[in-house]
DNA sequence: CTAAATAGTTAAGCGACCTAAAATATAAGG
DNA sequence: CCTTATATTTTAGGTCGCTTAACTATTTAG
């Protein structure tokens, strides 16, 4: 129970809006037929843009040899390219294949229609207002110095 | 590209995030050594309070034979009670331990903590402006239909 | 009382995914 | 050139989680 109002509505608002992602996560999930390491390897790429296999594994916390494994089953569902790098050809460079770009992009399609459902119960006061007050969370959300290993 | 700035906003949040919220799950599902159906599970039985073997199958979208497996490896983890429903003793009543509950709120303090650090880069006037907003958010998706088959 | 339906468990088999260890290829430093 | 380090893959072996099918227990309907 946090004293200052401002958090506990922050707060209030990240569990309800989390029970819906979360369960949009987890249906997408089930739905692809996507791991969890699928799925946080598919996200890093998605938003690094390419990584090596180690780099990979050490994100997901797994070994190399396992990191190596999954993604040659990206590789054979069409979800990831694996290309060899050529300053460092013992590197390989992995980026997402368009099929796999939209695999991604699906799983944000539900909370997007999520969003539009919310939109309609809103008078354009209420639209102002919340606009407002989000433009700000995203902008300093934007500076905030980012607790694990890579950037926005 | 939504013509709607608010809805532009509103998505842009959800992106910025669902980043955040995405990471904290994957390193949390991985920490825990908790699977997907695990945490499916917990969650439902964390926003359910109980249910029997073949209808939490059902939300999980896998046989009753599975579900059963899955809950038994979460009794012996001490996560979850199995008992038997008086009123229909083929029915089993699941219903989470406080280990379980305990596990489950471990997995929502990384958010808080971001959210510590967030509130403090903002000034007083700024929280105020998106208390406004998210209040307005916070009851509106309260009252919005719910798409899936439970209630928040 | 008996037959059919329902809830859950158990068993066998299979693929996914992880690890450790060995193998391969490349790079970098004397 | 030779050694060592680095990046990845392959192999062998174990566990997990799923399915189907068979089985037990209980309830419901006739």
């Amino acid at each position: 129970m946090p004293s200052d109002p401002f958090v506990a509505t922050l707060e209030e608002w990240i569990k309800v809006s989390r029970h819906r992602l979360m369960r949009n996560f987890i249906d997408y999930a089930r739905k692809s037929g996507l791991s969890m390491s699928h799925i946080g390897a598919l996200f890093h790429l998605y938003h690094e843009g390419t990584c090596g296999v180690t780099e990979l594994g050490n994100h997901l916390d797994v070994t190399s040899a396992a990191a190596s494994q999954m993604l040659e089953r990206l590789v054979q569902q069409g979800l990831i390219l694996r290309t060899e790098d050529p300053d460092d050809r013992r590197v390989r460079q992995i980026v997402l294949t368009d099929k796999g770009n939209r695999v991604l992009e699906e799983g944000i399609r539900a909370q997007k229609m999520w969003l539009g459902d919310l939109t309609e119960t809103l008078s354009a006061a209420e639209k102002e207002d919340i606009t407002v007050g989000l433009k700000i969370l995203i902008e300093k959300v934007r500076t905030l110095k980012q607790p694990v290993e890579f950037a926005n």
